[in-house]
Parts: C-alpha cells; structure tokens; sequence
DNA sequence: CCCTTTTCACCTAGGTGGTAAGAT
DNA sequence: ATCTTACCACCTAGGTGAAAAGGG
C-alpha cells in the first residue's frame, strides 16, 4: 500500500496532485458572457457514401474526410501535478447542464426554455491522440484537443463525439493513470482526475442563432479570416 | 521459456511470423529502374530563428513548419503475422549503402562514384508515430511513414532523417516487440525484426539530377500536380 | 415557423518542382 | 564547376460562416 498510496482525496498518488489550467480563459470567458455555441453536423461518412460521394476517394482505403465541426476556441489546458515517468491517457467528454430544449428569441436575443431535452445521445468519450504518454511529455507543453470533433449524427461511424442540437453542454476533461497493476480495475475509481471549467459550457446549434457569437467566432478563429471586414486586428 | 519461446530464427514468437509487404511496389520499382532520387534540405527551425524569419511564429509556443521534404514515393507497409493482442513499435532507419561519395554525369546521364562518402550523418530513427500499439491495429490496414522527413542539416533539432546529399542509402522498416518481462532489456536482440527492400534503395540529392526522375515525381506526386502539362491520367 | 442540410467562396496550412541567386 | 539556398506559383487538404434550399 505504501508504494500505491492514497492522497487526502482518497485518489492514487499519481493524479491526486495533478492540476490543469485552461487556455485561453478570456476567450473562453468572452465567448461564455455572451451565450457559446458550437455548431454540429451529421455528414459522417454514412453521408458521403451516396452516389455522387463516393468518387471522390474511390481507390483509397481511407474513409473521407469527415466534414464535422470542431470546437472553436479549442479546448486546452497546461498540465502539472503528474508523475513524470508514469502513464496517463487523457480524455474528454461532454455531461448535459440540465434536462431541458432550448430555442433561441430573436426579438430578445435570449434563449428560452422549450421543453423537455430529447433522449440522451450515446455517452463518447474523446481520447486525446497522443494517448498514452508520460507525465513528463502531457506536462512539456500545451495539450490541446483540436482533433475533436462534434456531431448531431446519432449514427456517427467515426467516434466522433454526438450532441443534442439545440441543448446545453458541460466539457469535461479527465487525466487516468495507467495503472500497471494486474488487478487495476479493482482500483479504477482510484486512477483519474477529472476537470470542469464552466466558462467552457456551451449550446449545440446546427446554425448560430446569436450574431454576436458570430461575430466573435469571426473575428477570433484564424479560419474564418475570410468573413472578417475592413480594420486587421493584432 | 514455454511463454516466450523462441522461434526457428531464434526470434521471440511476437516477432518471428511479422511479415511486412510493400505498397506502391510497381511504383517504386519504376523508380528504381531509372535510379530514385530524394531531396534533401536544410531550414529546419534553426534556420527560421534567423531576423527576418522569427517573426512568422512569433507569439506562439510551438515551433514553425520544418520545410523538409518526405519521401516520394512514401514508404508504406502492409503487415501481417503480428500478435493482435501484444504492443508494437514501429520505427525506420537509413543505412549507407556504400561508402562512395557520387556526382552525376549529365552527358552519360548515369551517376558516378566520385571519392570516398562524408563522415555519416548521426544515425537518427523515425518512430511512426502511432507507436506504441497493437499488433491488431497495426494490420488492420496500410502502415504509412509519411511524417518522416529527410534534412542534410547536421544540426537539424526536429529530430528528422540526417543524410549526406550525393550519397546512397537503404531505407529498413523495424517491428519492434513490447516485451512486459521486467529483464526485457537482456532479449532486445530477440525482440525485433527488419525488413529491406532493395527497390526502396535511393540517391540523396539537394536537387534532381535525373530529368526523368523529376518527370515521373511530377507525373505521380499528387502535390505536383501544377508541373503536369496536358493530358490528364487516371 | 423553426430548424437542418447543402453548397460555396475564402481562408489556413503545408507539400511540389522551377528558377535565379548564392556559396564553396 | 558544382552544389545549395530562397523565393515563387500552383497544387492538396481541410476548417470557416454565408446563403440558399430542404423538411417537418
């Protein structure tokens, strides 16, 4: 027991102390005072293998790229806390706020309750890719999660993560401890660390319904440089 | 020893069966009739944090783009034989294929031996970078090295492929056993086994010398297809 | 009416060889 | 004379929101 102790929090050594820091906060915050929203579509690949699809990787073994939607801004954080020599896999995963459908006002640009949430979508959970790494290497530098991708699509073939359009979301983020030990499933509820930052939360949409969160999403995501008009902004 | 028995070859039974084919063989054999020829460049990050170069990343954490060049053809392996369940690594290396420094003779259009190689460039090694993973995932569809990167640049910090420009080289692909023994350093020698294949063989150069090599690079390199003049192939 | 899907122009990011200039 | 570098136009690949079309 001395060699797999226990911390104050009743988890394992290994990830009692582990701490993580969002990135880019005052984006996150900025984004969160005006009502976040991400968009999500289906187009997995299901999609494309319809006539017309098809072609355009016929002869690869690969599938197509899939045309979900990633996070923006992307989720982060900084590391610290972990054992540098020992394993961890590192994970996300997105926890309803409420129980409710939402719609969004124009007239007073708010969003109003409409009803009871639909059934919950299939509980996935994203693997960061560069799982399992040392401490060391999770706490070298930035971790970032820009491979995430979100979906309405129930159906969804490529372990993408699959939200409610139209309903409330809590990321969460989670750092296990890869235990070596034979019989670690007996420890499992020991073995992770998990982290919520509620300036993170925010609505599924299948098209933005707040300008303002437009507007922001245009002027904060390199890849909407595009829409951007007139004056370049450091 | 009846857990980890050796096979005929004296190779450790997770690796003795690993069978590695080819992709693109047609391909490189092409390649190879006409004598492969590999860029190689310099410009790794220490080039860019020249004034005038920093300024393009500056402001953020992670270092700029290499502009070193791939593989073309990409070495790529189709594998079989593996335990599905054991964990493997995957990794290449460069190996000199003769100790003679080669200049080319544009009148003959034909490479010539041209005095005794250069000091050999650090021996580097490329992982791919799902390593490590299972048996079962490596075969279950084409292993492609297309991340690595070849430089001439003896300083090179990327930690990409060092070779000497106007020399020849062999490319080797390793499959490499993840042995859980706690002693498994004592059967390293067991654990591995390595393909050549001779048709992958190439001549570093800093620029083509051979016009129908940069030809047929043109004719079948997807990212060139700007040099393609005329009728279009499928 | 409200929400979703499709298609599009425009961007980021980076892999090509050509070309001319530079280095030795 | 030979090799190397820097910059360029042109491509692949894929991430944006806009706008129009589709669906219940």
């Amino acid at each position: 027991w001395a060699g797999e102790g226990l911390g104050a929090s009743g988890k394992n050594r290994h990830v009692c102390h582990a701490a993580a820091r969002l990135e880019m906060g005052s984006l996150w915050e900025e984004f969160n005072r005006l009502g976040t929203e991400m968009i999500v579509t289906k187009a997995g690949r299901w999609e494309l293998e319809q006539p017309g699809g098809l072609q355009r990787w016929e002869g690869t073994p690969f599938p197509p790229p899939s045309l979900c939607r990633r996070m923006f801004p992307t989720f982060q954080v900084k590391l610290s806390g972990l054992d540098p020599l020992a394993d961890y896999v590192l994970l996300m995963d997105f926890i309803p706020l409420d129980d409710k459908r939402y719609r969004y006002a124009f007239h007073s640009s708010s969003w109003l309750a409409a009803g009871r949430a639909e059934p919950a979508a299939p509980g996935r959970v994203h693997f960061h890719p560069d799982s399992p790494a040392k401490g060391a290497q999770w706490m070298r530098q930035i971790v970032s999660f820009d491979k995430l991708k979100l979906t309405n699509n129930l159906l969804d073939d490529n372990g993408h993560i699959i939200l409610n359009s139209m309903h409330r979301y809590q990321p969460r983020f989670h750092v296990v401890f890869v235990d070596p030990r034979r019989d670690s499933e007996r420890f499992a509820h020991q073995n992770f660390k998990s982290f919520s930052f509620p300036e993170t939360q925010f609505m599924a949409v299948t098209a933005y319904q707040n300008h303002r969160i437009t507007q922001l999403k245009i002027a904060s995501n390199p890849f909407a440089k595009g829409f951007r008009d007139g004056d370049p902004e450091p």
